[in-house]
DNA sequence: TGTTAATACCTATGCGACATAGGTATAGGA
DNA sequence: TCCTATACCTATGTCGCATAGGTATTAACA
């Protein structure tokens, strides 16, 4: 294992799938090439972390599915948010934005 | 449990004892206030998961320990930085960087 | 034609890290 | 005297990610 493979940073996945879904209803496998191409191969999420996490969403009622068919006629579940998926995606862009310009103002500091 | 609670971003606070070493030896309870002063008490470490981190820190020669005393003349273990630890501090910036760049790439996404 | 790669979904297991909740001890201030 | 701040610690629970499997269909390719 590669000490800098492209892992996730942990308690991001969910922010990062609730903005996959502001473009519109998208199935699981192409939210989880959007999150790849969009981040240039930095950010790679597993099918075995999207698919449970997506469950996990749903039983939260942040996102809802519903089985459809892809651009080639093949069976897929498209997801899209919820109103309470909207409500806790801008939380959670909030929270991230907090959170992360405090690390950063951490690994910024200088000496005075 | 407030939903928006002080909460580390997992996986930064290696990074973030780190940093905070770099300003020379200090113990525990410095480090921590040093991060909730700095953050302006965004992120907060609490103790019970500052010191199991820094024996972790320690087991895997990122930093060392040294008993001694503070300015007040009371007793503290005071860690410092060891070469691995400095060069796995650029690392891990450098890891935090661009991860969250990805991040904030994906969240500032905006409709073409 | 057969086989591989890509698409699309899924579960099971392990582990590490954080959150929480305790605990000890000393020093200082109200 | 009692409470707060300082300074250290452990134990437990939980959640999420990493990994490693698995199924099925379609497209490409040899």
């Amino acid at each position: 294992m590669l000490p800098s493979a492209n892992h996730l940073i942990p308690g991001t996945l969910n922010v990062l799938v609730l903005k996959a879904l502001t473009w519109g209803p998208l199935h699981g496998y192409a939210i989880s090439k959007w999150i790849h191409q969009t981040t240039d191969d930095t950010l790679r999420v597993e099918e075995g972390v999207l698919y449970p996490a997506l469950h996990r969403l749903e039983e939260q009622r942040w996102i809802k599915a519903k089985w459809g068919q892809n651009d080639t006629g093949r069976r897929a579940k498209f997801y899209s948010l919820t109103a309470i998926g909207r409500r806790r995606l801008r939380e959670e862009m909030m929270r991230w934005k907090r959170s992360s310009q405090a690390v950063s103002l951490i690994l910024d500091a200088k000496r005075a």
